[in-house]
RNA sequence: GGCAGCGUAGCUCAGUGGUAGAGCAGGGGAAUCAUAAUCCCUUGGUCGGGGGUUCAAAUCCCUCCGCUGCUACCA
């Protein structure tokens, strides 16, 4: 049976994640591991911080900390605040591991032993006040062209224009504010990106139809501009150490750029997880050779992403061949961006919501779904206070929640809260069954070809189709003159409060559970209803005895919006 | 500047050659099991502007306007 190998972008160290972190890599990649595990597929789900690169040493200064302390202590943040979200990773993981280091050198000698890696020299900005080389956006000075007097090294963010450090007017350190800054030479290992144009371009063309236009268009523009060969070290402390046996030690005290490592961790990850959980070797048999042929790869970021996944990473798994047969994604589905209400979520000025703020809030749940009904996929999206108010108090407070609570309290205030045996299922729940074959045929295949938008539209049509149901069956009025049509209206009601909490488990793992338990004990998978829905809902033993669940979904009142809206920075 | 994406109902979005759609919001009605929750009916759009191709254009082509992103040393 097919493997299902899941990743999601790593989430950079630096900090609390925002919202649109999640909702662009980490949570569907979760909701579809939870699908997959519930069809019952063998499934590895990974992820992992990522801690290398300047930002991090930077960051771990301006904190006081030496840069070790400040990942262990970020790393400890994010978990917490993944495991807020009920993300379900087999292991989370970080780059900065021994078996990350072990994997990203081990990748590099093969690179360097098949002739895939330069040594070049290059210019880099030197700060004698700081005692360490800039990175290009670490530099800041007057623009050129248009006289702007804080324009980073690589972009003026005033005109727009890509620039050079050393085209700035009055050069200094953005660290320290020096103006003792100085251009040095120094040696870079350079990755051979542009000896894989024709195997990248057959691979990216093969991929064509399984990911989605905006991956395939990034990935080919990239060809199409004509691939660069990219450094892949950097005069840095904080890294994987170059080994002394590449390039007879002409690297050495330099470290790996952060986007030669960090996908690398995804293998590395892979072997944290088989070493916590005594797996010895196995782990290889998700990723290398013929072991690894019934592995399906499926890999979620967000747009910023994609070059370095359809490019970078491809490159340095292709310049391993012939020797070592790494995987290669097969599906790689890319997002587009969270906005908050009209601007951009930023950290720095404290605008939008947070991973960790959002769970003081509300429970997980609550934004795992809006956050999957509102996905940036086809464009980028916008998060209000208002609209998300709007649909969870809709969807999931009236539609479902409240489904829940009136078949179950009616079962328990009329029939005793047990599971009625009386009548027999007639054309009303046929064609109810009809209805609900074709919506979960449509749920199943919008979370298999990652439609995760037009998924959660059909998860709620399906509850939809269940009040529909009940407003016909009308327990509530046939209990008065003939108990038995009752009696088949609350069957079916709890069946189908039974088989919602199957569905939705994947979105709303702890709300599905406890729907779940308001009829029976859950396992800790709760498995995909995979039958026709006549069996399905007629699954329930009669007689079985449930209890009404207390309120699943508590309203969004008007004055938390309010409060909110005030809190987290309203128009940008 | 270059490249890419987007622009459809008040809002969020489907729809890629064949009579303009869904959900929410708004209006009317039914029901009273339920978190005043549900169900039915319904108002509402010269599909950003202009031009072209076609028997037929939201859809294809040209052009203009507006918004967004990317542009390789932040990640």
């Amino acid at each position: 049976m097919t493997r299902i190998l899941i990743t999601s972008a790593l989430p950079y160290i630096n900090g609390v994640k925002h919202l649109g972190t999640l909702a662009g890599s980490m949570l569907p990649a979760d909701v579809f591991g939870r699908f997959k595990r519930a069809q019952g597929f063998e499934t590895l789900l990974l992820c992992a911080t990522d801690e290398h690169g300047s930002p991090t040493e930077l960051a771990a200064l301006d904190a006081g900390q030496d840069v070790r302390t400040f990942c262990d202590e970020q790393f400890a943040i994010q978990k917490k605040a993944s495991d807020g979200f009920n993300l379900s990773w087999d292991h989370f993981g970080r780059s900065s591991s021994a078996q990350n280091r072990e994997m990203t050198q081990h990748f590099a000698r093969v690179l360097w032993k098949n002739g895939h890696l330069d040594v070049r020299t290059t210019k880099q900005v030197y700060s004698n006040a700081d005692k360490r080389f800039l990175p290009d956006r670490y530099v800041i000075g007057t623009c050129p062209h248009c006289g702007y007097d804080r324009a980073r090294g690589d972009q003026c963010e005033n005109c727009t224009r890509v620039l050079d450090p050393i085209d700035l007017i009055s050069p200094r350190s953005a660290v320290s504010n020096s103006p003792d800054i100085e251009i040095r030479d120094s040696t870079h290992l350079f990755l051979k990106q542009s000896n894989f144009v024709p195997q990248l371009r057959e691979w990216i063309d093969a991929h064509r139809a399984e990911w989605p236009p905006l991956v395939y268009s990034i990935a080919n523009k990239w060809l199409e501009e004509g691939l660069q060969d990219r450094g892949i070290t950097r005069d840095y402390d904080w890294g994987v150490p170059v080994p002394d046996d590449i390039a007879d030690g002409q690297l050495k005290g330099k470290v790996f750029y952060v986007w030669f490592d960090a996908p690398i961790e995804y293998i590395g990850v892979t072997k944290e997880w088989a070493e916590a959980n005594g797996k010895g070797n196995s782990w290889r048999d998700w990723w290398e050779g013929s072991a690894a042929k019934d592995v399906r790869y499926f890999e979620f970021m967000g747009k910023d992403n994609v070059p370095f996944h359809t490019v970078g990473f491809p490159v340095t798994i292709m310049g391993a061949r012939p020797q070592e047969e790494w995987k290669l994604v097969d599906r790689l589905k890319g997002f587009n961006w969270l906005n908050y209400d009209g601007g951009k979520f930023s950290t720095s000025q404290k605008r939008g919501v947070f991973m960790d703020t959002a769970l003081e809030l509300l429970p997980a749940d609550y934004w795992r779904y809006y956050l999957m009904a509102n996905s940036p996929e086809n464009s980028d999206s916008n998060f209000t206070f208002d609209h998300f108010a709007a649909v969870v108090n809709k969807d999931l407070a009236d539609v479902l929640g409240n489904f829940v609570n009136r078949v179950t309290k009616f079962c328990v205030s009329r029939f005793d809260g047990k599971v009625p045996g009386e009548g027999c299922y007639g054309e009303d729940e046929a064609a109810l069954c009809a209805e609900l074959d074709a919506r979960v045929k449509a749920y199943t295949d919008f979370l298999e070809a990652l439609e995760f938008r037009k998924a959660m539209g059909e998860l709620r049509a399906i509850w939809v189709a269940g009040n529909e149901y009940l407003t016909r069956a009308a327990p509530w009025t046939h209990f008065k003159t003939d108990r038995e049509k009752a009696a088949v209206g609350v069957r079916m009601g709890l069946n189908l409060v039974h088989v919602f909490g199957h569905l939705a488990w994947p979105v709303i793992p702890t709300a599905a559970r406890a729907i779940h338990e308001a009829i029976q004990p859950a396992p800790a998978i709760i498995p995909w209803p995979d039958r026709p829905m006549a069996e399905e809902l007629d699954e329930l033993e009669h007689g079985l005895v449930i209890k009404a669940p207390d309120v699943l979904f508590a309203k969004i009142t008007d004055e938390q919006v309010a409060a909110w809206k005030e809190r987290f920075g309203g128009a940008p």
